[in-house]
DNA sequence: GTGGTCTAGACCACG
DNA sequence: GTGGTCTAGACCACT
């Protein structure tokens, strides 16, 4: 899997990593049951710490996105997916107004903001059938 | 100004009256050259330092959003606000891709997503007329 | 004369005042001799504070540019104006000099130093024969 | 690294960092990818406090010349430096203005100003080689 | 009165 | 260890 991380970002690097993580999975190229690199192997064809791989594994198995056992190690989830949940889209709602109103301020319009999130959308979503 | 904050959030206290501020203007509630409060002021209403409250107004006027001059002190941008430009739509589209990504895990059509956006859009963009 | 200021810079509005007055001095559109407006009526032309006009007044004086005198008023220096001395380009030296290292570090030539500054130059002094 | 700073001077000690730090990336003596004292040390070292010298970072961030992540603390940006842009070339220009009008006054010729810059741009410049 | 600067000291997140 | 955030309190410049 390639995973491209931005040491300069100020997204913390484990955070990054789940992102690239569950952009994986909605890209399909990530199945339920396959393995993720262990967290040695990860760190360290990231070059990063030990740690920050474990971190961001652990916080994908709190949200219910991987399983993790002795045997196989990380594995993406087997059974569902955690569902889209009304408690959910309200987390994800708090998390999309502060953008929606700052792009309010700059004058974009719903459609404008519909387009972009649709392009980007199917831009994950489109990857399903080719990689 | 009703601001509310969450202390308890992982969001530090300044970005969140960075986007209280941002909602406030994109509702139309603050308009271009209204005063917004003195630092002292709106810390001491808020029950937090001053620093805090700076730290918040810099990132505002850095952002294009408010002019700060000593006499009137804080006030909303009168020049035009800082344009939806390709930049501005890069950084956006960036912010979203996560949020859409873990969506998208999460089985959420686009028809779900859009619906949900433009129910908060029409949220804060509808408060125009009646506050 | 008409002394642009800007409220919502970040330099203090005396100090605009006092560069405004010597850009009309080495325009050559005041005078030796000339009588600047008084205190009270450049601060109601201005819409600004008394102070903060007297502060610029001072400094001028203070820097050897105007005269002020009981029955005119202030008026621009009539004996000569201040020597660009040894001290004096020293201070400029030293103001000059982070402008001239920031432009190092964004790649700019002497040369496209030199012209800029030629431009500006020309723009204030060529201003002589026509205003 | 060799920072010369003046405490009794009316230019802030955080902006004096700033610019001491850009003349040396303009006399190359600090490289891309070389990481600045931290923010603790420098502070100790330049005896004053270290918010101090974390603001004089946090500009040099916002302008594009260093870039700051967890791991290694604050290093000089390795992509590429902020371009003489337009915009960059037009705030230089409202920086130079005052001083040039000031020198004029002072009877300044064009050749001793361009001779004046250019021994301070040679000086900085020409430290490249030597140190 | 306003914001700007500086100091001092604390705790936390990240790696 | 790093920087990020927050608090607290001081003094200054500007208006």
């Amino acid at each position: 899997m390639l995973l491209q991380l931005d040491l300069q970002s100020d997204i913390p690097i484990y955070t990054q990593i789940v992102n690239g993580i569950l952009e994986g999975i909605a890209r399909k190229q990530l199945h339920p049951g396959e393995p993720l690199p262990s967290v040695r192997n990860l760190a360290s064809d990231l070059g990063i710490n030990l740690h920050t791989v474990n971190k961001a594994y652990q916080q994908l198995k709190q949200e219910g996105y991987v399983q993790i056992n002795r045997k196989q190690g990380v594995v993406i989830q087997t059974a569902a997916m955690p569902p889209a949940d009304e408690k959910y889209r309200q987390k994800l709602g708090e998390q999309l107004r502060p953008l929606l109103a700052e792009a309010i301020c700059r004058d974009m319009s719903l459609e404008q903001l519909q387009h972009l999130s649709e392009e980007i959308y199917r831009e994950i979503k489109g990857a399903e059938a080719n990689e």
